[in-house]
DNA sequence: GACAGTTTCATACGAACGTATGACTTAATC
DNA sequence: GATTAAGTCATACGTTCGTATGAAACTGTC
């Protein structure tokens, strides 16, 4: 693989997440990644397609890993927990990759079906843990779908608002492990007991 | 007022919240606003000024709502669910005002001071509604931005993706009332669960 | 009905966009 | 060292962008 394509992924990674997809230009991604105005046409074909191209090297690793995470062995509880940790590691690991998934869900950006494809294995493997949580009594009566929502919805959010907040506001430093341990400690005593049964 | 210039407002809400702000092309909202192409620099001076004028319609009563709810007599648990209520009605009321935080999240566009303070105080309050739970017993011990956090969480990400997911894979149809009731029902549900003290 | 102030209109401008093109450079093969 | 394929480069094309401009069309006042 050319050098000149892995730094114009890694760039445009950067500037998708930091621009969005309409904000980022060809010239600012090739610029910053010092190459070629016309490396993009070359190696991808066009901006989309580079768009597409970083989706997928974001959403390949974070889909096999919560599928495999699902599939484990374990309780449920401590696979919810599993999953929790992947995702918010996930996405704390490259701040970029929880921008990518929100501009991706606000549906600013074209998606292939093959973007699709990656994506609806994980939230099918997220409502078969679920499941199986309400039936080892972990996770209380309801639609899985709502609890899959529930569960997704704090690494998301957490992500969107830390990374633009002022960290001297912030109860913890997102920036370093101790700080990123709070948040998730935070996270997955939230969910796990806001899904569990009522005592 | 000019009608001109409230057809813009309305259009230009549900063309960014569509296509994100630089998605969002002024030709297309005068277009779709039927009005001539100069109407938004004739009324607002710019592209970024409309943007503003459409945030502060959105913001400005969320705002209000969401203080004067925190600031109402009865127990903190109920305030806490009227807050979760409002903040829910408001977003899906107009379900392009969520989409519209989330882009303001993200930071693509560039915020004047007005907005921000116009932010300021929602988070102000809901950290005083929090740190009353926790002296009543509600909410148990921990940074209440966190809990803050977690409570805005559900009712943002609950938004972005049933708008954009197909209603038959959904539990429930957010379209109407009785379905918005089984999501809000839910969200508050996890919540103040997830928040409680151990018992 | 002439006037003044306001709003709308068609149109023009320069800048920035995504993409295309063809010449140039590099590296490998024989 | 000639040939070939792959990659890089500067540059150009047509389009669309946000904004500016001045004429035209309104609206109310005297």
């Amino acid at each position: 693989m050319s050098e000149t394509r892995t730094r114009l992924l890694t760039k445009a990674r950067e500037v998708f997440a930091r621009e969005g997809y309409h904000g980022a230009s060809i010239r600012t991604i090739t610029r910053e990644a010092g190459v070629n105005l016309g490396a993009v046409t070359y190696h991808f074909g066009s901006k989309q397609a580079l768009y597409h191209a970083v989706l997928e090297e974001i959403l390949t690793p974070l889909s096999a890993r919560v599928s495999a995470v699902c599939e484990d062995s374990g309780s449920a509880r401590a696979r919810i927990r599993e999953v929790l940790r992947a995702v918010f590691e996930h996405l704390w690991s490259n701040p970029d990759q929880a921008r990518f998934m929100v501009e991706l869900r606000l549906g600013h950006v074209e998606l292939t079906d093959e973007i699709m494809e990656l994506m609806m294995p994980v939230s099918q493997a997220l409502v078969g843990l679920i499941q199986e949580g309400q039936r080892e009594g972990v996770v209380r009566e309801g639609a899985p779908l709502l609890f899959v929502l529930s569960m997704m919805a704090q690494p998301v959010y957490f992500m969107l608002v830390t990374r633009n907040t002022d960290p001297a506001l912030l109860p913890a430093d997102p920036t370093t492990d101790g700080g990123r341990a709070i948040y998730l400690e935070h996270m997955i005593e939230v969910f796990l007991r806001g899904v569990s049964l009522p005592i």
